[in-house]
Parts: structure tokens; C-alpha cells; sequence
DNA sequence: ATTATCTATAGATCTATAGATAATGC
DNA sequence: ATTATCTATAGATCTATAGATAATGC
């Protein structure tokens, strides 16, 4: 998949995963403006080997956001397996990313982050909402004029709806996430009775991370 | 207003403008990882001058921010002056931001670099557009059950149009932005044909910039 | 006379690499 | 034997300030 590159031993992917992790922790904050070393400290490793694996921060900072992509990816097509209807792939998928924000606020801290930018640049999500929403239209369930659109306002209610859960630790996460989704499918192009139905029907266990 | 302190003389202000405007241009680029040099340079003024004005680039860089807000702030007051409906109110700032994107791209572009973060911080459109809704919500035209959840709906729904039509540069933006803010409306709780009526309406010229 | 600008620079920080040490693979 | 790690450091870059020059205010 993601494998062009010779096989990298255990220990090499140690390091590389560890500058990952620290790389997020900054992502999570949005401070990207930190020097080389205060990386390679965030990952316990020697300041020598990031060079071994990167050769500019910046390339380092994509990394890191594309391995939180991918992590959430996987977890979508975990929940969503099985499922047949494109409104209600798509309000699951939405459900459950917004009961991770509870669990796993760092990751959804460095979605809110990436911003909008996850819409466009994204290997993992983008083509599997688009893939979905195409579907939606092509049925007529979405009446969206077009993929793009249903795209950028189905991206960015997630995205709202994440801001909303970071901003209202106390907030009922399973009901409010279930209410943008919802909203969300109407703006999609369902009538309400029908978008009430789809965002409220029972769901799997949330699948764990790491 | 935002007058605390002494009045700034002509070429002070003129200075300070110069570097707000230079650091726009790299926000607007989303590149804010540049040297005090490079912000000075861009802005045609002698390094040490900077220090007369901020303390870190941050602090510069929140100003441009700030500024950028300010000015489209005032756009929207422009555009809805004189409206009574927040239904109307909200269809046309979203509708007039729309088409903004196409006249003055840097300012949006701004804005969506700074993603969900402008529902937070602002001191100029937050409180505005939570205003705008909370009305809507009291009178029952929009069913959101609180005004927070409906500002990150709202807002971040701004933020997908503006992600579409900055990718989307041969796309009809008063086409684009006037169904945006229709599903909003919708999104927000107003029945489909009263949503396609509000966000149909005319529009008054676009007030200018600068 | 006062206040802001500019240029120049010391000192701090940061990057990229060299070379020595430790781990892995055969 | 090979490959990755670490520590140390030269050179580059960046920040913050001092002091000299230019603009504004009275």
C-alpha cells in the first residue's frame, strides 16, 4: 500500500513512530514553530536521527498528520463495514467520530488544526467520503448538485461539530454528535423524518484505538 | 473602540500598517514559520522597527488576524444594515462573504487558514453572528436547541463554502454561495422552500474593500 | 525636543553533518 | 558487516538591542 520503500527493521520504526507521536503532541497544541531538538526531546530520541528519517520539520509535521488520518480512517471502515446506504454510512461514520473526540481528544485536536485542509490534501478520508456521497447522489438519497459541494459541507459540519465538542466539555458528546448529524444529512438533501431516523438507529461498539 | 492607547502618529500607524500587511500576505500563504527579517522585508521597513510595534512575530501575527477580522466584520455590518429577520441577516452575510471570495481571495484565504479557531476567538464576528442566531432561535425560525451548536454549525458550514470556492476557482461563486446558505438555513431549521425564499432574495451592491 | 526609523552587531539558537558507539542481521 | 543511534560541533540563521540618522511636534 503505502509501501514503496525497503523494509524497515524494529528498531527504526521505533524512532520513527516516537517522532511521530511527539511531532501530534505539538500538533495537537498547534504549535508547529518548535526547533529540531525540542522534537527529537518530545520523542526521547538523539537529536542526530531525526535526519535519518526526515529532512525538514515540515516533512515530519505531514507525516504526523497523515498517520492521524490514516488511524481515523481505519477506524471508519471498521464502523461502517457492512453498511449498505450511503446516509447511513455517512451518519455513522459521522456519529462515531464525534464520540471519539471524548476518547481520543488529541487526534481530533489535530484534525480541528489541519482544518478545512483535511478536505483537500487527505489520502485517507477524502476519497472514501467522496466515494460515499457520490453514491448518495447517484441514488437520489443527497440532493447536493454535486460531489464537491456535498464534500466541502459535509466536511466542514464534522469539523463543527468537533469544534463544538472541544469547546463544551460538558456537553452530552453522543447527543449532540447524533444532532449535527442529523442536521447534517438535512443540509444533504434529506427531509427531516428521514434524517432523524438515520442518525438515530443503533450503533456498533466504538472500535478502540491503539 | 479598540483605543486604549495614546493616538499614534501618522507615520507610526503607517509603519505598523505595513507590517500588519505583510504579515496577512504569509498568512494568507500559511506559511507564519518566517523570520522577524522576512516580515520586515515584506513590509518595506527596517528590521528594528518592528520591536517599536511587537515583541514576537505572534504577537504580529495575531494582530493581522485580528485586522483581517475586523475589516470583514464590518463588511457584514455594511450588508445587513437596516435587515430585522436574522434568517435574512445570516443568508446574506453568508451570501455577501461568498462572494467576497472571488473580489478579495487573500482575506479568505486568511480566514480559512485560521479554520475553526475564528468561532473562538474573534472579537468581531462571534459576537455578531451569536447575536444573529440567538435571535433566530427565540423567535423559533431556527430550531438549533442552543445558540452555541448552531454557531458551529453555521460557521463552520462559512468555512465550507469558502474551502469550495477557493478550490473551485471557475465555479459560479454567487451560485455556490447563495445554495450554501440555503442548506444552512435549512441545517439551521428553516423549512426548505422558506430557506430557498430567504437565501434568494437581492442583494444590495457589494460594498468595497479598501 | 521628542519620537520613530534605520543599520550594524553581539549573543543566542538552530541546522546539518561528522565521527564515535551501539544494535541488528547474516 | 551493516545500519541506526547518539553526542558534539561548525557554520548559518535569527533575535534583541545599541547607537546613529531622520522625521515630527511644539
Amino acid at each position: 500500500m503505502t509501501n514503496d520503500a525497503p523494509p524497515m527493521n524494529a528498531r527504526k520504526a521505533r524512532t520513527r513512530a516516537a517522532l511521530i507521536a511527539g511531532a501530534q503532541s505539538f500538533l495537537a497544541k498547534g504549535t508547529t514553530n518548535v526547533s529540531i531538538q525540542e522534537l527529537t526531546d518530545a520523542a526521547g530520541v538523539g537529536f542526530g536521527s531525526f535526519y535519518n528519517h526526515f529532512s525538514t520539520k515540515e516533512e515530519l509535521f505531514a507525516a504526523a498528520t497523515q498517520a492521524t488520518l490514516q488511524v481515523w480512517s481505519e477506524l471508519r471502515d471498521e464502523a461502517v463495514a457492512g453498511l449498505d446506504d450511503p446516509a447511513e454510512i455517512f451518519a455513522r461514520s459521522f456519529r462515531m467520530t464525534g464520540r471519539l473526540q471524548r476518547r481520543h481528544p488529541e487526534v481530533v485536536r489535530i484534525v480541528l488544526n489541519a482544518g478545512m485542509s483535511v478536505l483537500v490534501t487527505d489520502e485517507g478520508l477524502r476519497p472514501r467520503a467522496v466515494d460515499d456521497l457520490a453514491r448518495g447522489i447517484e441514488q437520489g438519497r443527497f440532493t447536493m448538485p454535486d460531489v464537491d459541494m456535498a464534500l466541502a459541507a459535509a466536511g466542514a459540519a464534522l469539523l463543527g461539530m468537533l469544534q463544538f465538542l472541544e469547546t463544551h466539555p460538558d456537553a452530552d458528546d453522543a447527543a449532540a454528535a447524533d444532532l449535527f448529524a442529523e442536521r447534517t444529512l438535512v443540509m444533504l438533501g434529506l427531509d427531516a423524518s428521514e434524517a432523524r431516523d438515520v442518525a438515530t438507529r443503533g450503533l456498533p461498539p466504538m472500535p478502540t484505538l491503539d
